[in-house]
DNA sequence: ACTGGCACTCCGTCTGCCAGAGTGCCAACA
DNA sequence: TGTTGGCACTCTGGCAGACGGAGTGCCAGT
């Protein structure tokens, strides 16, 4: 495609994100030495509209661009824009101080939230990405006992459990079968090493054993717990113009987090940027929005997902860049400490 | 006061509360049977206006209450609108099936915001207010371990400490130690019970006796870790035409989670319902909202505060009435279970 | 004490109008 | 052939003015 077509784009997309209004073609020469006269330039808004880049939202006015416009300046335009000093001495610090999971993740979202300005979302680690680190059984009443599972990315899992006949002895028994067979091993291999252990308990055991290691089976497995942290809401007061388009799916994306998770869910192949443009979004409800996520975890694993949810015209290098930084970063300290 | 002057505010508040625009005498008399006509309750509204409870947007338009009307209707006008049939069964229901605390708590954030048709909020339960009931010390690395913390409402609180050279043995006799000196009591005691410990403990405990006391004592009194969890923001959806007055300072009160822990904190008194309308809302965030709500617990004690905030423009009688049904629920279901 | 009637006020809406911004096209030009 | 200046055209957004409707306040009558 012609160079400065391209670059026509360029300005068109640059332009119209931070001033939200269609953006005409004597503007555009005036703020981008483009080299050449507004006519020049309508000749190739033409054809940008011919194609699919831009639109008008009516005859005689400026143009926008379509996603499709978006898309194209994303891949090959968009040059990632290097955090500013103070955001690069926010993301070194943001973290330090940090006392649990919790903790991290909410200091990571609501760092994310305040560069990018968007709307952010994190999600936990997922528990196959990690190894178990112990399980512990503690006694709640005669009938009840509360299992745990602590993961190596701090997660923890609770679950109670109705188990009728169990004396201090025999849950210490149990917890020390528990934790050989699952400690050190990922959760897949930990879910493996139980079920062949409930074959083999002593006969002491066996009655609570059994309950015990299908609940623990079922914590193990269950991708469906998984869940996020929020933050930056308020972000989205900036666009109360676009209350339809952006404010009122976004909220509801955010209270059906299942929607998502699957999104996030899979953005996760690689720690790359991902980045979905309104109608590329699988979920008709965010079909209005953009979202850019980013994997993260340590070198040999992703633990889960992070990005931000906004309105297509968004800045797409700053955003990409804040989110790529903050992934990393996240990553790093938890596959440390 | 008049008794028909009542009758007129109560009759303004809930026609205002429907249609969210401003009520004239005629309309007024049309739809409730005051038994006098327009010219007569027209004068009946020029009193309470005078009296501070009604106003008018602009000359020639009809009345709408005030704050200090809204506060008439609650305390003398509003009877407690009794819940419908499938309200009381979904509350009865809600709860079936939760595995945990955190899952207590989503469903009744989801069940408050679905009945009432407002931002819920509800407030993990205080540490001070519930029994210590076990406390484990997981070995993380040969320098970490991990101290966790769980209480009779099922909470678990977790924190992360460097204790350089122990081994499983010493660990083992640790937690003897400290779950001897806690388990049963309430935070307070416990406190207590392990400041005093610390200046008995074997000298083979001592060095890592201290470091772990004082971040248990630190678990222990941390008000400050308060959390809360949030449902039913796209309700706001439904005040789009609001924006300033009710979106915006409900997400951004909703971000400052502090604000409104402080605020549902001041509700703690009783189980009985609390409704802060407007500007009696001591923050100024949100003055132009009102918040309902109530403590919940057990007989003996209050747990933590559950509510929702809107418009002042809000129903009342019903919001109350599930307020308090909601609570009472999840109070009988948190102590039994 | 209540009511019907009446004059008055103010808002919201609709209309028509105008300036501004932007386009598309065409003819001229390098 | 690609670029440019010029020009006619179109559409929006804002503004002024007019008007109907809703509601009030007040007064005189019952």
């Amino acid at each position: 495609m012609d160079e400065r077509k391209l670059e026509v784009l360029r300005a068109i997309v640059t332009d119209y994100v931070s001033s939200q209004e269609p953006v005409g073609s004597r503007a555009l020469v005036e703020r981008h030495d483009l080299g050449v006269s507004p006519a020049t330039v309508r000749n190739d808004m033409a054809a940008l509209e011919e194609e699919g880049y831009i639109t008008q939202p009516h005859t005689s006015a400026g143009r926008i661009p379509t996603d499709k416009g978006y898309r194209l300046f994303v891949d090959r335009l968009g040059s990632l824009k290097p955090l500013s000093l103070a955001e690069q001495k926010a993301i070194q610090t943001f973290l330090a101080g940090a006392v649990d999971l919790d903790d991290v993740l909410h200091r990571t979202v609501r760092l994310l939230a305040q560069v990018t300005q968007q709307v952010a979302i994190v999600q936990y680690p997922t528990l196959s990405s990690s190894m178990v680190r112990h399980v512990e059984v503690v006694s709640l009443s005669t009938s009840r006992v509360l299992l745990i599972l602590i993961t190596s990315t701090g997660r923890i899992e609770q679950r109670a459990l109705e188990l009728a006949d169990h004396d201090e002895a025999t849950l210490a028994e149990l917890r020390a079968h528990l934790n050989a067979a699952t400690v050190g091993n990922s959760s897949s291999q930990a879910a493996a090493r139980l079920s062949t252990l409930v074959d083999h308990l002593p006969a002491s055991l066996e009655a609570i054993g059994q309950a015990t290691i299908a609940t623990l089976l079922e914590m193990l497995s269950s991708e469906a717990s998984r869940r996020m942290v929020v933050g930056g809401v308020p972000n989205l007061t900036r666009y109360g113009a676009e209350f339809e388009t952006t404010v009122k799916p976004v909220l509801e994306a955010l209270e059906e987090q299942v929607v998502l998770l699957k999104l996030l869910g899979e953005a996760t192949t690689a720690d790359a940027v991902t980045v979905r443009i309104g109608q590329e979004n699988p979920y008709k409800e965010l079909q209005s929005t953009s979202v850019i996520a980013s994997g993260y975890g340590s070198q040999i694993d992703i633990f889960a997902t992070l990005g931000v949810v906004g309105p297509t015209r968004m800045d797409y290098p700053s955003t990409m860049a804040s989110v790529r930084a903050v992934a990393r970063y996240v990553g790093r300290f938890l596959s440390e400490g």
